[in-house]
RNA sequence: GAGCCGGUAGCCUAGUCUGGAUAGGGCAACAGCCUUCUAAGCUGUAGGUCGCGGGUUCAAAUCCCGUCCGGCUCGCCA
């Protein structure tokens, strides 16, 4: 499309500028809009409107272009829409991404052992999951990973309080029932503070594998890494390449902090093992407490390297929230200070945190909605308007679609906010099904599908008869600059915003235009064809299902 | 106190990187549309100091400076 332009421009012998070419605002100003005049009239010190004028005089029709006109400084094409709806058509369907050389890690899903996976982790997942779906699309090869904590003060004090405050087991949910302990744990240690050194006491006893500690952490890990997976492969996500943990690069993070500290890259200080990161600006990066104890951040360092050194990939993408903004910063430099030639490589994907209304969540207080609690009162939600809208659906297929409506509305919600912008929680917008929502384009999709369902054979695109049809196409044309820009981007949203636009269009299109016994029914069938995979595509990468009925 | 991030109608949000024509959507409100491929839909009405003040520019929600409000972070939580 663009090329035409450029080619019209050419034959004018006028140098026009990628930049200068943009949509217009308004279907009333064309199809394409040329600023070039703008800058022209600055150089000459002439008015820009005569400046269009002058030079549309000297351009000539050609390809798609049917018409060009001038609008006070801005030169507006035209096409001919039989012609370039084709066209865009045409070029949508062999829309192909180059594959690229670079092997991309994405680490997600970083989940503590021993908490409940609660709202945030789930805006966590989806974020991931979609990039690590778009990355792969766009030509990359993929490498998701998971990183668990399991190890730490949070898994000491649970422990702790299972071994001397707590004996009786619940027959179910032990997961969440562990983040019920942590609570407990941590409000006792509140109430009697000299308790902690009791559950610093099960830390140590943990770095030195004592026997019947370790029994207890293996036991309740497995509840917590049970629970894990079920809730990934529920979410659609449950092939992870790159099984992570902390126990596994745990000591030989202490043995990184320790080399650092012969190398005088990092000091003591105050009794702790420091690196002072002062003069870049970053503060202090504590490596191990002055208790001796090691921390999350002992770990980081190793399993930075591990990734590289175990998966042979070339980009690693760190999807977590924006309060570790600085942390993560101090990792990337302190590995670059050791010498790791990688470093450059690492990249935080920041996003922000998911609140209740009441405020930040916390897993120490017990105030959070976990994911049991949203699915529960989604799907009852979901499954009653399922009910409602499909009168007579057997009981198994209702509730698979319920979960399918539930998960899209829970995604896409989180999917279609920047990532900077910070999500507040609130029922009333969760419970929603209609508007800017996962389930309205889920349904766009099905009202597709059922044209073709119906359909005798396929369309073959030959004019546009409405607006609507004309307007369609052309956002379908830009999938794949979406896409790759959301590659780009590394933003998911723009995948979001973008699928939510063509459902509009869709539903616009639907409205007006009978497909099946029309006299337009082969053209419209291209389109619908042409909307339907491309929604399809849209709502993959998104993790977003696409159900048969609604 | 310093750094980072947000501030767009009653509420939520796109657009900000890469400046362009009357700032797109959605929810809530009001008025219409189901003998027609599924009304989780469509159409219309109403609702805006793009936080505020300066600057740059032919042109600013967008760039620069200042400022206010909110969030996060700033050494032994993760």
């Amino acid at each position: 499309m663009k090329e035409d332009i450029f080619k019209i421009f050419r034959d004018a012998g006028i140098a026009v500028k990628e930049s200068e070419l943009e949509s217009p605002p308004d279907p009333k100003f064309g199809d394409m809009s040329c600023t070039v005049a703008f800058e022209v009239a600055k150089k000459k010190k002439k008015n820009p409107a005569e400046v269009a004028a002058e030079i549309a005089a000297k351009l000539e029709v050609c390809g798609v272009v049917s018409q060009i006109k001038v609008a006070g400084p801005y030169i507006n094409f035209f096409f001919d829409r039989d012609k370039a709806a084709k066209k865009m058509l045409e070029l949508l369907d062999k829309v192909k991404f180059k594959k690229k050389k670079e092997k991309v890690m994405v680490e997600y899903a970083n989940i503590n052992t021993h908490k409940p996976i609660h709202i945030g982790h789930l805006r966590n997942i989806s974020l991931g999951e979609s990039l690590s779906r778009i990355l792969e699309l766009c030509g990359y090869n993929t490498v998701r990973a998971y990183y668990i904590n399991d190890y730490g003060m949070h898994v000491a004090k649970t422990i702790w309080y299972l071994m001397n405050h707590e004996t009786k087991r619940p027959k179910e949910n032990l997961a969440d029932w562990l983040g019920e302990i942590y609570v407990k744990a941590t409000r006792k240690i509140k109430d009697s503070p000299e308790l902690a050194k009791e559950a610093s006491r099960v830390l140590q006893l943990m770095e030195e594998r004592n026997p019947e500690v370790m029994k207890v952490w293996k036991e309740t890990w497995k509840w917590s890494m049970d629970d894990f997976w079920e809730t990934f492969a529920e979410l659609g996500s449950p092939k992870f390449d790159a099984k992570l943990y902390e126990h596994q690069v745990f000591d030989a993070g202490k043995k990184i902090s320790e080399e650092l500290l012969e190398k005088g890259i990092a000091k003591r200080s105050e009794g702790a093992i420091i690196v002072d990161l002062g003069k870049y600006g970053l503060g202090v990066y504590v490596l191990i407490k002055s208790d001796g104890a090691a921390l999350y951040q002992t770990a980081d360092l190793e399993l930075a390297k591990k990734k590289f050194r175990e998966y042979d990939i070339d980009i690693s993408i760190y999807v977590v929230a924006s309060e570790q903004k600085l942390y993560f910063k101090q990792i990337f430099k302190t590995l670059e200070l050791m010498g790791f030639k990688r470093a450059k490589d690492c990249h935080h994907l920041s996003y922000e945190l998911v609140y209740l209304k009441e405020g930040k969540m916390s897993s120490r207080e017990g105030t959070l909605i976990t994911y049991r609690q949203l699915k529960e009162k989604m799907m009852k939600k979901a499954f009653k308007e399922v009910m409602e809208r499909n009168k007579g659906m057997a009981k198994a297929r209702a509730l698979k679609l319920a979960k399918q409506i539930f998960l899209a509305a829970v995604k896409y919600g989180f999917l279609k906010v920047e990532n900077n912008k910070k999500f507040v929680f609130d029922w009333g917008k969760a419970l929603e099904f209609e508007g800017d929502t996962g389930p309205y384009i889920q349904y766009s999709a099905v009202r597709a599908g059922r044209i073709l369902e119906k359909r005798k054979k396929g369309g073959k695109f030959s004019s546009v008869e409405k607006d609507v049809e004309y307007d369609l196409v052309r956002k379908l044309y830009r999938f794949g600059d979406v896409v790759s820009k959301a590659a780009e981007k590394r933003a998911p949203n723009l995948v979001a915003n973008y699928a939510a636009e063509l459902a509009k269009a869709f539903s616009e299109f639907y409205s007006q235009c009978k497909v099946i016994g029309s006299d337009y029914e082969s053209s419209r069938l291209a389109i619908v064809e042409a909307y339907c995979n491309t929604i399809s595509k849209c709502l993959d990468l998104l993790g977003i299902d696409v159900p048969e009925r609604m």
